[in-house]
DNA sequence: GCTAAAAGTTAGACGAAGCTAACAATCTGC
DNA sequence: GCAGATTGTTAGCTTCGTCTAACTTTTAGC
């Protein structure tokens, strides 16, 4: 992806190659935001589906702070991309790809969060900022978080 | 910022406060995205100005990894909000709202980008994982990450 | 078991961010 | 100072995420 044609980077000056990286960076940023959304809803609907046993629009849509017909759109792609499986006034489930999806999320959201607690943050804080964060890390940089969140 | 009308919360259950919570803080994170861009932009206009002495949409697009019409419409809403001056045919400018955006974003992203670092992260995934955290970090995370950079 | 409330859906609008294709202006090299 | 390359703009299309308004279906209370 990402095609380049370098005609003439002979005599290229470092410039070029920085632009490139740039470039690349700021196209993965745009790619993981594309998957927030899902992921976010992904989350909630595992939750809701273990706190509540089921997940209905209207609880998503409250959850979310977003109106039904949002959810009912964002839900309609997100089956189209084979994460849930729906019927029409019927709650909604997940697929396997799915749940694992949703493992992850939470795998990954549990991690940033317990970091930012022990870097000495309020949970409140905390569990707000980790929403932004958790799906711009990196699998290396989770590492690292969970090294520090379970050092002793 | 985030104005929240809170009228009728008295005799509220937990649940609708627990949703509440959640909606606002995805609400906090949807009004963060919106940002995003919007910063980037301002951060990439300020740093070719500051090393090329002027920031060419071409430039842009180019580091941005985007075409030229893109960055055109994004440029005209930027123009819009107050955060850029331009003229037909020529290079951008920040306005004074765009110069100070430009430098808290500056500002962020060194200690975001430092602090990974200081964690032991390679200095490559450390630039493309700022590239993503910063616009999510709160004032009150970005003081323990400035200090986890600093200490001794 | 009917009726009213709650939940869900459909239709249609809008703005943001991306693209390609086609055109216009500016810059550069002789 | 003109031609061709580079840069910038305009037009028009797509998808996404949000909304309101209006409608249908399901659920719940009596």
């Amino acid at each position: 992806m990402t095609h380049v044609d370098h005609q003439a980077i002979d005599a290229a000056e470092p410039e070029a190659r920085a632009g490139d990286a740039r470039a690349e960076a700021f196209q993965g940023v745009r790619a993981a935001r594309r998957n927030e959304l899902a992921e976010d809803y992904v989350e909630l609907i595992a939750e809701l589906i273990h706190t509540q046993g089921e997940a209905r629009p209207v609880d998503i849509a409250t959850k979310m702070g977003v109106t039904a017909p949002t959810v009912a759109k964002t839900l309609d792609r997100l089956a189209r991309d084979g994460l849930i499986t729906r019927a029409k006034y019927r709650s909604v489930f997940l697929t396997e790809e799915g749940r694992a999806l949703a493992k992850e999320c939470r795998h990954r959201h549990e991690i940033v969060l317990r970091f930012l607690i022990r870097l000495g943050l309020d949970p409140e804080t905390a569990e707000h900022d980790a929403e932004g964060i958790e799906h711009h890390v990196s699998e290396r940089t989770l590492a690292l978080f969970a090294a520090f969140a379970n050092r002793s």
